[in-house]
RNA sequence: GGAGACGUGGCCGAGUCCGGUUGAAGGCGCUUCCCUGCUAAGGAAGUAACGUCGCAAGGCGUUCGUGGGUUCAAAUCCCACCGUCUCCGCCA
């Protein structure tokens, strides 16, 4: 969430930034009325609380001069004050509630050089690497969903007959190649990361705190009876593993990757890109992720790029990077980068990175701060996130990219240490 | 799943039975200063976060796992939840 200090000293510079997302601007009116009602009134209770605090302090005083008459006096006033209290309090917590409430609702200030618009048409092309639409053969021209089945690497119709549609299981060698890209994703950043694996089933409690409910709860794949919640991406885990700590500069950045499963229950694009790999329920994911200071952010920011296009351009795919538009950065990002592979079957580009720049939005709603070696007080840090590796996207710009004309699929050169000895595709075994 | 014990500041650890100047003894660690040829040892002072008011000094409030309740007053009493440990059972 947003600085409710910074909104009630400018509100019309947060107005100005939140509209550049085109999203509506008046509850940042709205929060800055509940702001000073929430603060009046707490005022007055912090008041009658000291006021009550003295009082006691008296009757404990007089009741051990054994003064029970003027106790009792003072009982029956502090008495009457904490009724007062109570009712100030309740309603100081309701507007507090409420206040809250509606600035989790607006979404971080875009950074003021994220391009301007509202749509994914207005976002900015950085630069393509690798792709000439004319060098395509035939051969590559058969979309993966085709190809794999044929060779018996992907087995869509076994996997939504026991999960249900837009579920996939991988087999043989191309359950191998999954692996090995799992691999080589964590591996290449091994240097400055640290590998988690965290668990992919949370509290309610901890999909809240990342701010993915109570908004996306159509999204998420709930388990009811432990009240339990599969989670989307590694950054859920990663998020809340230092939530509410202070850190040491010293420790900073922090930089962490994870592998895990994620799933999404896609319910707002039911029918969308129900082929093959283009979307599905649950996939494996490499996460980058660093909280670090605000000084750093901007380095770090293009250091997780250059990581996750890296794995990318190494794996020999024709990729773009692009410099989202404001009102297409998603709501705790203010700046975002996608990344985004050139499947030549499927004939079209599929987003495998969204690498954010969340400033200190998200951990102001996580309570991630730490003391500065100068100076002294907490900040909050900035975090980052990135997926190095968003698997299915990348299996399957692998399979049609790498299609010989004979059908076989022959193996990446950054892949073999991982794949011992298999150079390429032929079937499942 | 059953039975029991427990959850205090950066860490260790008193206080909880018998509620009252206890935001919290003591120790460790850390910071600054003194002493000292250097280091060690020793001495002195300081050492939570957040909110709010204030130019500031500082005042007030909140926080002893979390949330409720009782009370004039809660770290201390009651309830619920979360978590940790021990024993038993079960089990990759």
């Amino acid at each position: 969430m947003l600085d409710i200090k910074l909104i009630r000293n400018d509100p019309e510079a947060v107005k100005a930034a939140i509209a550049r997302r085109g999203e509506p601007t008046s509850v940042i009116d709205d929060v800055v009325r509940l702001d000073a009602r929430v603060r009046a009134i707490g005022t007055e209770r912090d008041d009658i609380r000291a006021e009550i605090k003295q009082l006691s302090k008296q009757v404990g005083a007089l009741h051990k001069d054994g003064r029970g008459d003027e106790a009792a006096e003072l009982q029956t006033k502090s008495r009457a004050l904490g009724e007062r209290e109570k009712a100030l309090g309740e309603e100081a917590d309701g507007l507090a509630e409420e206040l809250r409430s509606t600035l989790l609702n607006v979404s971080n200030m875009p950074a003021p050089d994220a391009p301007d618009g509202l749509t994914e048409a207005d976002n900015v092309e950085v630069r393509v690497e690798g792709h000439d639409p004319e060098s395509y053969g035939p051969h590559q021209r058969i979309p993966h969903w085709e190809s794999a089945e044929e060779l018996g690497i992907l087995d869509v119709d076994r996997a939504v007959r026991m999960s249900g549609s837009m579920f996939v299981m991988y087999r043989g060698a191309g359950a191998r190649l999954l692996r090995a890209l799992i691999s080589y994703g964590l591996d290449r950043n091994r240097d400055a990361f640290e590998e988690i694996r965290p668990p992919t089933v949370v509290k309610t409690e901890t999909m809240t705190g990342t701010g993915h409910l109570p908004k996306f709860a159509d999204d998420a794949y709930h388990l009811e009876r432990d009240d339990l919640w599969a989670i989307p991406t590694a950054e859920v885990p990663l998020t809340s593993m230092v939530a509410g700590e202070i850190l040491d500069e010293a420790e900073l950045p922090l930089r962490l990757m994870a592998h895990t499963s994620c799933f999404r229950r896609e319910a707002g694009s039911a029918g969308r890109d129900t082929r093959g790999l283009l979307r599905v329920h649950e996939f494996d994911k490499v996460e980058l992720y660093s909280f670090c200071t605000p000084e750093q952010a901007q380095d770090m920011h293009m250091e997780i790029l250059a990581r996750a296009e890296g794995a990318i351009r190494d794996l020999g795919l024709a990729h773009r990077v692009l410099d989202l538009a404001c009102g297409d950065i998603s709501g705790a990002g203010a700046r975002t980068y996608d990344i985004e592979v050139f499947a030549p079957g499927a004939d079209r580009w599929l987003e495998v990175s969204s690498v954010s720049w969340c400033t200190d939005y998200q951990a102001r709603r996580a309570n991630v701060r730490y003391r500065p070696t100068e100076g002294k007080g907490t900040r909050f840090v900035h975090s980052l996130n990135g997926s190095g590796l968003a698997v299915p996207r990348v299996w399957a710009a692998i399979v049609e990219t790498y299609r010989q004309p004979d059908g076989s699929i022959r193996m990446p050169d950054v892949l073999l240490p991982y794949l011992g000895g298999m150079t390429e595709i032929t079937g499942a075994r």
